[in-house]
DNA sequence: CCTTAACTTCACAAATTTCTGAAAGAAGCG
DNA sequence: CGCTTCTTTCAGAAATTTGTGAAGTTAAGG
């Protein structure tokens, strides 16, 4: 038998993954303290864990959880619920939604077309980099609407492979 | 008339595109100065430029163009020549080929699925936590066809509507 | 209401990253 | 071949980011 983690799981195992996984999305550019926490919710039994559980899995201070948290929560990548007649908050992966966050990053997008729309504007777009950069403009419109339909061609591959999960 | 960069494109308005296009990158986790390269790139008449007109431009080290430049190139977002018989180097953007380093981060995906391949084979597949993991493995992996797909589809589109630029 | 458990905010110390000037390294040109 | 021009590497100063302890805030439970 090998030790658990309170709930049953190699421990050595979970922290194996965690901090492998979560260095990879740090590379990505995450913060890292909020890529141990998502990680650490992934590799959980059930995808929810309190603050406390995160604080002494990770052996992080509760303001690191608390500040990673908000981040996660704030991209939509976790969501945080309050289990009624406790001030114990829970957080939670919920497949469905981080998904979406992950591929989306709607706010990125907009934030750049609306950089490059001025751009057009001001060089003008009937100039060789006026041109270039209304092609690149066009590339993410064409990016954002592929990758909602994407996302609809996942569920239903999703939903064959694992059945509703 | 409006002052020139020496192109003949207003400065200013250049310059504007430029920070406001590169903060942009910059927040979505990329270097200040290859951010700011490569948008300067983006918004020169050929999508050409040398060492030295980017380290004037942007009014940064030759070092620094340096270093920028070899990130930019590792990534493939920009390719180095070398015009014959001279040794000033010059930087360009290839429409095509940055789109897909920017889409594609097969690397990065590759890592990804690497790490999660070992902690569902860690935690087991069994195991309510491997479940999870190898149902983000899979969406990764469903992910990585479907961006092929998509840029053949961008291909098309962007024929129809530049024409073969 | 008052106590107390839990999360959040804040200021600061530590670690990391970033950019520069200077020196070293290539490569054309005489 | 040495000179000159351009690029790269390197060590260090400066700025930024990160995580913590401690104080502050909120809300449950007596």
């Amino acid at each position: 038998m090998t030790e658990s983690v309170g709930d049953g799981r190699d421990a050595e195992s979970v922290s194996k993954f965690v901090e492998s996984f979560a260095a990879q999305l740090v590379e990505a550019g995450m913060q890292r303290m909020a890529a141990r926490v998502f990680a650490a919710l992934l590799a959980s039994d059930k995808g929810v864990l309190t603050s406390a559980e995160l604080s002494e899995q990770l052996q992080i201070s509760p303001a690191a959880v608390s500040g990673a948290v908000r981040y996660l929560a704030q991209t939509h990548m976790v969501s945080r619920e309050r289990e009624p007649g406790s001030r114990r908050e829970r957080y939670r992966v919920h497949g469905d939604q981080w998904y979406e966050a992950l591929t989306n990053r709607e706010a990125v997008l907009k934030r750049w077309e609306a950089a490059l729309r001025e751009g057009v504007n001001s060089l003008g777009g009937d100039t060789p980099a006026g041109r270039r950069l209304a092609e690149t403009l066009a590339f993410f419109e064409f990016v954002e609407g592929e990758v909602a339909a994407m996302m609809e061609r996942w569920r239903v591959h999703r939903e064959r492979t694992f059945g509703q999960g």
